[in-house]
RNA sequence: GGAGAGUUGGCUGAGUGGUCGAAAGCGCCUCCCUGCUAAGGAGGUAACUGGGUAACUGGUUCGAGGGUUCGAAUCCCUCACUCUCCGCCA
């Protein structure tokens, strides 16, 4: 959510900057409710003030055991006016609103202006890309079976057996490890979350179509984004505790709505994948920075898996709707002799803290809306992609295991029969 | 799932229709007193928000929403959460 004195104050350069990212705001609509809005309240706070002292006036006479009819004829008019403009005040300022949470964040001056993915800028590549590698991960291994998971779901599942369930195994623990080392507390979380939670990370209401919803009402979590943030929801931190670093493991639920025929193949997009989220409330002054370390504690562990990445910083039309600015960290995927997504690094500034009133307040006990950032580290199904394909030696039919994950794994080949 | 109790300011906790944004205590702040400290004394101390250049001035908020009433922390209804007992269960 936007600052609404920021938008009365400089409009016009809101929209400039929103339209950077595809978004048109319409000006004249929000000067319109917002002039009838205030026109309103002062309306109806006026005719309350009336009546708080009219009604005062009413006890005194009935104290005194005077006529209090003529009194009450005109406390009755004045309530009459009083719920018609209330009334008109509430559409005006739902509107307001529902125009408010519609909007996206504003782009960072810092993010590169452009129009679509192909505009984003690749900050620096990682590591060595063997490019004789070129076979899938789905005809490396049977053990990661997609049919079966059609059988007992649907498609875009999975099924993971004997050393792939392993592998994804150990790689969470390696990756909540290095959170862990990094500063992060680690939280299990509900894998689901109301609705309050969605809006409040900006995922409601405008992306309902993306989520599934149960018949209590609950939504399952896309990322663990949502119930990480949700924690300080309502909540007033102290500077001093700031930045505070949580992370979590669970699964992520998309419903994928609209991205039919893409990815239709193998784990790279599924309605269900693991993950571990990075997440951090941060101070306005140091957003940045941390969105810098936060990137760094991503890069570590594609650096511990050895395996080739780079960093992408996105455009300002292929930003997140919540995000000001966001850095990908992109894999080499060998099956399609190319990179794909892997991390997502974004800064959200004060945008969810608005909408989910998450405050710091300082030693003079002065409150402010606070940061949050957050990024994976990493999404499993891609590593584990990318650790097979970039690792498979079609000669010896192994998958070698990177050194810094042979301790959770406990072996450092797998053979494949 | 059944029965009961509760939800008030940073905290504890009073408050059953108007003088209640709310007693008292704790905490915190300022000042006074005492050589320092402790103790003691006086005063102050909720949040959000509108209008206004400002001084200032209005409104809202006692778990949430609705209702009764001229007027609601207080009465009624619905919901959420917490606690106790019973049932069930990993």
């Amino acid at each position: 959510m936007l600052d609404i004195k920021e938008l009365r104050e400089n409009i016009d350069q809101v929209q400039s900057s929103l339209l950077e990212r595809g978004y048109s705001l319409d000006v004249r609509k929000f000067k319109e409710l917002d002039a009838e809005r205030k026109v309103l309240q002062v309306n109806v706070e006026n005719l309350q003030s009336s009546r708080k002292k009219l009604s005062e006036d009413f006890g005194k006479l009935k104290a005194t055991g005077e006529k209090v009819d003529d009194l009450k004829d005109k406390i009755d008019h004045l309530n009459k006016e009083l719920k018609k403009e209330s009334i008109e005040l509430d559409k005006i300022l739902e509107s307001l609103n529902a125009l408010l949470l519609d909007m996206p964040n504003v782009p960072h001056f810092s993010s590169p202006v452009g129009a679509s993915e192909s505009d984003n800028v690749v900050i620096k590549k990682y590591g060595t890309v063997d490019a004789s590698k070129k076979v899938d991960h789905l005809s490396i291994t049977k053990q990661i079976d997609t049919e079966m998971a059609t059988k007992i779901a649907g498609p875009r599942f999975a099924l993971l057996k004997g050393n792939m369930a392993k592998l994804q195994r150990s790689l969470i623990t390696l990756m909540l490890e290095t959170a862990i080392k990094n500063g992060y507390e680690e939280y299990y979380v509900p894998y689901m979350a109301n609705r309050d939670s969605l809006i409040g990370v900006g995922q409601l209401p405008k992306f309902e179509e993306d989520l599934f919803k149960t018949t209590e009402g609950l939504y399952l979590i896309p990322t663990a984004e949502v119930p990480l943030t949700n924690i300080f929801r309502n909540t007033v931190v102290d500077e001093d505790d700031l930045p505070i670093k949580v992370t979590a493991h669970t699964p992520c639920f998309r419903s994928e709505a609209g991205s039919y025929g893409r990815d239709t193949k193998g784990l790279i997009r599924q309605h269900q994948f693991e993950k571990i989220e990075l997440m951090q409330v941060t101070h306005p002054s140091h957003s940045l920075d941390d969105l810098d370390g936060l990137l760094n504690n991503a890069k570590e562990i594609l650096d511990l898996l050895e395996l080739p990445y780079q960093v992408v910083e996105l455009c300002t039309g292929d930003l997140g709707f919540s995000s000001c600015k966001t850095f990908d960290i992109e894999v080499w995927m060998p099956g399609q002799s190319k990179y794909r997504e892997i991390s997502s690094c974004s800064n959200f500034s004060d945008f969810q803290a608005r909408r989910s009133n998450i405050k710091f307040k300082d030693k003079n006990n002065n409150k402010s809306f606070a940061h949050t950032i957050n990024g994976s580290g990493l999404a499993l199904g891609r590593t584990l992609i990318a650790l097979i394909e970039n690792n498979y030696d079609e000669n010896t039919k192994q998958i070698a295991i990177p050194k810094a994950l042979q301790k959770y794994f406990d072996k450092n080949l797998i053979n494949i029969d």
